[in-house]
RNA sequence: CGGGAAGUAGCGCAGUUGGCUAGCGUGCAUCGUUCGGGACGAUGAGGUCGCGGGUUCAAAUCCCGCCUUCCCGACCA
């Protein structure tokens, strides 16, 4: 990708109104942009960060036996009332009535909508276990928006659904998941903090937090005896029957006799995990990106402010072996200095920088630097492919 | 929803004891010189001073009401 033709709205100074330093880098970054409090644009380099972290999720989803769907997120209020939650998240729900005055609402979670679906398919013990996830956007009237995407009105959550026949079933279920989440959380770069939680208005005995520890967190958790503030970014929950009972989501056994299905449920705020990630992955001059999370896996900087054929021709070079090789790779071909192509680099945090000056060129050398790393190192011009993907691996 | 702060050019800010054509930095446009850490010069475009009302010869500035945003608290991925 050439930076001429693409989004990357860098902002140099701090923007006003910010305070968390993921905030300020996810705005200044050119990752997103606010609407109104708590609903934000992601912008394309942002959108690439979120599709990573995604399909990180979809993996280990996929890899745990479960399978990925899409639900609305145009609710209509019936299905609320038959569990009793159009009453107990009244508050957070955006609700209204529509141009046929049926009375609807906008998702803040998915329990009452996929276990209506479940009951429409699955009548046999036959049929069981089901594993169902999506990856959604998900509205919630909250009247305290925080730290940018950290808590919004509109967030992309994961949300996966578990239905077993007993107990046994279910808690085999959890388990996994909660290895799932071990793998994910670990592949993103975050070291979580899992505590045992209070199942608040979703019901249910069992459930975990994966909480990461950081200044803008809005939950105080023990860290094994010191108190720490943390982000919540995934909670997994053994239901039991609540929502099967209520919504006669049931099946036959062997005998012929009925039963409510057993559920779980497991989440992860997808959106507020790129907040964590460039809260722990970040320096004074900007984002350091992990690798799976990166959007880019190396930037190529041509420093030919001349027009300089030869640069020019060795990015080109650069830029189609190394895409070949199958590298994302973003080459920064502005007609811009020095100093701001390196600022922007920083700020971005891209995890490979390959230079390409005047300079190092005269002794047939290109200049390769990790964004994690303070020293740099030259490699010959001829042997640059090699040396650049031994530096992204 | 309680407490605090703030809204002036795309972005960051100054101006607020009422007074001339509302200013600075940055960004943007054109031209020239630059080109390894946000270069320099010249010219230029860009404003309902958050909105509505009031006081006054005169309001960005004073008064009243409202809206919006951020931070702390209570509640949740």
């Amino acid at each position: 990708m050439k930076w001429s033709n693409y989004f990357i709205p860098t902002l140099k100074e701090e923007p006003i109104g910010t305070e968390a330093v993921s905030h300020k880098l996810l705005l200044r970054a050119g990752l997103a942009h606010m609407l109104t409090s708590g609903v934000y644009s992601y912008l394309p380099l942002g959108l690439r960060v979120l599709s990573n972290i995604e399909n990180v999720i979809r993996e280990e989803m996929n890899k745990a036996g479960a399978n990925e769907l899409l639900l609305p997120s145009l609710h209509p209020m019936e299905l609320w009332k038959r569990t009793g939650r159009d009453e107990t998240l009244k508050d957070v729900m955006y609700s209204f009535e529509d141009g046929r005055k049926r009375s609807m609402c906008l998702g803040p979670t998915h329990e009452e909508i996929i276990t209506d679906l479940v009951s429409n398919f699955v009548q046999s013990y036959r049929q069981l276990p089901v594993v169902l996830y999506q990856i959604q956007t998900k509205f919630r009237d909250e009247l305290r928006p925080r730290f940018g995407i950290v808590r919004a009105c509109e967030f992309i959550m994961k949300d996966a659904y578990s239905f077993d026949r007993d107990q046994a079933g279910m808690e085999k279920n959890y388990q996994k998941m909660y290895e799932a989440y071990q793998n994910i959380f670990k592949r993103l770069g975050l070291d979580v903090v899992i505590t045992e939680a209070d199942s608040g208005a979703m019901g249910g005995d069992v459930s975990h937090e994966f909480m990461v520890p950081a200044k803008i967190g809005e939950d105080k958790i023990m860290v094994n005896g010191k108190e720490e503030v943390a982000i919540e970014l995934g909670h997994i929950f053994q239901l039991g029957t609540k929502y099967s009972k209520a919504l006669g989501c049931e099946f036959l056994d062997e005998n012929g006799k009925k039963h409510p299905i057993i559920m779980g449920c497991y989440g992860i705020g997808v959106s507020r995990v790129i907040a964590a990630v460039i809260e722990k992955h970040n320096d004074e001059k900007g984002i350091i990106w992990p690798k799976e999370v990166a959007p880019f896996d190396l930037e190529i900087i041509p420093l030919s402010g001349d027009d300089d054929a030869e640069i020019t021709g060795l990015a080109q070079q650069l830029y189609k072996e190394l895409t070949d090789k199958g590298l994302n790779v973003l080459v920064d071909d502005r007609n811009e200095t020095a100093g701001r192509k390196f600022n922007d680099a920083d700020l971005i945090g891209i995890p490979v920088r390959v230079v390409l000056g005047k300079k190092n060129l005269k002794e047939g050398k290109v200049e390769v630097k990790r964004r994690d790393g303070a020293e740099s190192i030259l490699v010959d011009k001829g042997s640059a492919v090699e040396a650049i993907i031994k530096q992204v691996v």
